[in-house]
DNA sequence: GCCAAATAATAGGACGTCCGACTAATGGAC
DNA sequence: GTCCATTAGTCGGACGTCCTATTATTTGGC
């Protein structure tokens, strides 16, 4: 036969596919059927939400990696160097760039540590309070937040795989959500 | 003086703030705003709200995780109980449960490895194919579906922080960027 | 029937995130 | 002036994700 058994296994599977796509339903779809079913309709929206949107970050961030890669630079630490370059000195202090990334303290400890080791930022004692560090971008650490930026423009910013229209209203939804949720 | 040194940095930022929030400008819009202003205008909003997607994630997650913690699982692991909870005989092959989730096979070995510590999910050979692995979800891997469903849809999903309009523009969407990367 | 190609799952490792605990420095109350 | 609460940053560990490589099994071409 050509359907493998295992595909058969639950009903409605067709044919094999590979990871990253090819299944003949929408798994999140069919989850908000079961809500609906079981008389969780009140939440049937939202839960289908919140896991629609866990799964386009995630396909959004494999983009945005994948771009990346070649360029050595995770997007963690590509934010920093874009939180830099844009500074008026090229340099912030570290607690500075877990407000602006809103990140966990060793987050940023851990990006920082390695954008160092790849000399693309050093670090220093700040002058004015001896417990905070200044993070300070080389001019390595600038060409390569220029290169990446070009990079990530022109293969995902360009097209982030929604018409305008969608990117702008998805911007301004996810706007409200991060403001309701005390991010400004 | 009442305003921290280091906050002063970069100006603009006028007081200290938890890692949470408080912010006093929004640093995605900032971001915009010089993209805007360095001709990389076509990018402008699909990096924001690419960016947005990143951060929104990062606060559905927490939210959730959160939620679920009392209840000793995580949503990856709870996203496994409740595939196995919706299909027919509450069992199924690692590989489909990979495809419906959309993550890698060592992810699926990864959360089954610790449901199965957990007694919540028992691994089987598959009779039809003695590559695959059948999971199987045991009483208490319901009874921990159930609970932990009643818990996520009370605390989170009918609260997902946007008012009804907006949790269906944002599902519709998010349905069409899956669809488009191929999700289904 | 046999053997090579494809497939299912796991092992080991890298990376980013968070948490709790810890050190060092600051600064306000007195 | 002294002391203690607060703050900045790091360390060790847990967890989820992905990648590459490997083992076992199945399947299809001949």
């Amino acid at each position: 036969m050509d359907v493998n058994v295992i595909w058969s296994y639950d009903g409605g599977m067709t044919a094999g596919a590979p990871i990253t796509g090819g299944l003949d339903f929408d798994p999140i779809d069919a989850a908000r059927a079961q809500w609906v079913e079981r008389d969780w309709g009140a939440a049937a929206d939202g839960m289908a939400a919140i896991t629609s949107l866990m799964r386009a970050h995630q396909i959004a961030l494999a983009r945005v990696e994948s771009a990346l890669r070649p360029l050595g630079v995770t997007f963690a630490r590509y934010e920093v160097l874009m939180l830099l370059w844009f500074s008026k000195r090229g340099s912030l202090p570290m607690k500075v760039i877990g407000s602006r990334l809103q990140v966990h303290p060793t987050s940023v400890t851990n990006a920082v540590d390695r954008l160092e080791d790849a000399a693309l930022v050093t670090r220093s004692t700040h002058p004015g309070d001896r417990r905070a560090i200044l993070v300070t971008l080389t001019p390595a650490g600038q060409e390569l937040a220029e290169r990446a930026t070009k990079t990530l423009n022109a293969e995902v910013f360009e097209r982030p795989g929604l018409e305008a229209r969608d990117v702008h209203a998805l911007l301004e939804i996810l706007t409200r959500l991060r403001r309701a949720a005390g991010d400004f």
